[in-house]
DNA sequence: ACCTTAAAGCAAATTTCTAGCTTCTAGGGA
DNA sequence: TCCCTAGAAGCTAGAAATTTGCTTTAAGGT
């Protein structure tokens, strides 16, 4: 996590976590909109140009924070089968991201981040969930086709159009992504 | 295009389109970063006032310009099967919009939009160029997916990529969801 | 224990944004 | 054609934000 992993233990890391935690609060009471530079500094306890000099602006310091708010925070369900397995998952990730807040969640990571760090870390997320069902299916003997075909298939267009399709976006899609995924080519690749 | 359609003839009109000459103008002298509304509006020979009041912050107008900027200038061309047709197509969608400046533009378009308007026309202005390809083909008596077929297997992971994963986009690629596309299942749906 | 130095605090200067009020002008009606 | 009206644009002062130079603090190494 690019701006991150600054001097680990001691001032800068409290600093850090204050100024989440206050983001985080702020975020639920006043809404998304409410935020501003000056008013988390306030709350966490810091100086407003301490916010400019680590996160250069509201935007990258919202982007950091929103990626972490979208990092799995279990491993994904085992129902026995690839196909079940994918499924869920797929239902799953479409419900926690096409809610108004996940969609916001996406949106400030992709905003606030120069150097696509943070998106990458995004899709990092999703294709290790993904590595982890493909693994536990093959390990029970399932063909299995590859991380990077699911993500084209499945995960891709699901973040399509969560970001530039608002509308029409059921759990039914995703179930069709997935069986179109397995029954046109599961041993691809 | 949401906020274009203002009192079409008129002051409201020029003061529009001097506005986003201005951007542009200065967004290829100074580049994305050094963009201000005060800039903008000197430029543009307006008070700043008039772009906050109509496009509330910078955000929204780049987006509102970006947007323009996306918009395909030529329909696709016909190289005489579907095939052909789409890979080219592909191709040259992958090239523009993975550019640097490209990328720059979908960030903006998608940056300020609060209510998706901008990104679903941009996500219209792809389908439409998908749909004429595959009405091309369709009159040639060719077997052709749905328009949603394509934008899912070829469209979204393209643009996935693109946002999310910097790294590793080629021509290549492109061509090979387009082959999956096709070979795969070309009568659905 | 003592340096070194990255990062935080502070405060002044600058810039951007907001808001209230005035002025302009396209478009419609008499 | 000549008003009238309403939606924008202009102007300005005040509020809020961002930037910046300098000082102080405290981790981490010696």
């Amino acid at each position: 996590m690019s701006r991150q992993m600054v001097r680990p233990g001691g001032r800068s890391a409290r600093v850090q976590a204050a100024v989440h935690t206050a983001v985080r609060e702020l975020e639920a009471e006043l809404g998304r909109d409410g935020l501003t530079v000056p008013l988390i500094a306030q709350r966490a306890e810091v100086t407003p140009s301490t916010i400019y000099r680590r996160w250069g602006d509201l935007a990258q310091l919202l982007s950091d924070v929103a990626v972490e708010r979208l990092r799995p925070d279990t491993a994904p369900q085992d129902h026995g089968g690839l196909a079940s397995d994918l499924t869920a998952w797929a239902e799953q990730f479409l419900d926690e991201m096409a809610s108004p807040a996940g969609r916001a969640y996406i949106r400030d990571a992709l905003l606030g981040d120069p150097d696509g760090s943070n998106a990458g870390q995004c899709s990092a997320y999703a294709a290790d969930q993904v590595d982890v069902i493909l693994t536990r299916a093959a390990g029970r003997g399932e063909d299995t086709p590859g991380v990077e075909t699911v993500v084209d298939h499945v995960v891709a267009p699901l973040m399509y159009r969560i970001l530039f399709r608002p509308a029409g976006l059921d759990a039914a899609h995703a179930r069709g992504l997935v069986a179109g995924l397995l029954e046109g080519d599961a041993a691809e690749k």
